[in-house]
DNA sequence: TCCTGACATTGACATCTGTCGATCTGAACG
DNA sequence: CGTTCAGATCGACAGATGTCAATGTCAGGA
């Protein structure tokens, strides 16, 4: 993933915007937007993250780190870049920040991994 | 991506199993299994590789060179990713490779982004 | 006002990944 | 056979990423 660079792009925003797959040859633009929210989710252990808030619905950072068994800067960065993908967001609560997930996001990102049917045939040259 | 090394799994097959996001907390290997299809999506390249594909229906690898403006080499390198990941296969005729779509494979991961809606509440401790 | 606790940030490090040029392989065709 | 061509593999390299320990920040409570 050697273009896409997370951190020069504050928010991928709900805006993984375009059709889906199939719909079209995707511009160059469109597939790094795209990349940037499916690198955020392509982690394991940022995946066991999701899950577990989407199961709670809501969460304190300070319930993430022992079922993931990683360290507590290492959570944060974590979340950081969820939130950056537009993933999750977090609401501070006193001392505590409140995790949930963003489900548009989800669902812009499924849109396009379905109706990836095969069309017509091109032949080679 | 440090734990996830698409060498060692020669296929993701059509596994990347487990029930949607917000059915539960992912164990560490699903988790694993998930991301490394997600990562093999997770490229600009890569993307608009399958959007090259997934509208033709089929295509050979001689055609994709040019519009992703990329060597011989990093193509084939790409296509592997997507094949190992179980997201496109390839058939060959004659002298060509024919690469199309595995809707399939798709589907399922988009199977675990949607349903990730909040339910319950936990409080943080 | 000072301490404590919840997160964020920084710095360092090993590992992974995308890219290319060069080389290898194996099918088609004289 | 030997040549040609599609595509796989190799080697190298710059840049990205996950991880942790250490440190910074800032709200609440004593």
């Amino acid at each position: 993933m050697a273009v896409v660079s997370p951190k020069k792009v504050s928010s991928a925003g709900h805006a993984a915007c375009c059709a889906p797959l199939a719909e079209g040859p995707l511009s160059e633009g469109e597939s790094i937007q795209l990349a940037l929210v499916l690198a955020a989710l392509a982690d394991p252990v940022r995946l066991r993250l999701l899950s577990i808030i989407a199961t709670s619905g809501e969460v304190c950072s300070c319930n993430l780190e022992e079922p993931v068994g990683r360290s507590q800067s290492t959570i944060s960065h974590h979340t950081r870049v969820l939130a950056e993908a537009g993933l999750i967001v977090g609401k501070k609560h006193g001392r505590w920040t409140w995790w949930r997930i963003v489900p548009e996001q989800f669902a812009t990102v499924s849109r396009f991994l379905v109706g990836s049917k095969p069309r017509s045939t091109v032949r080679p040259r």
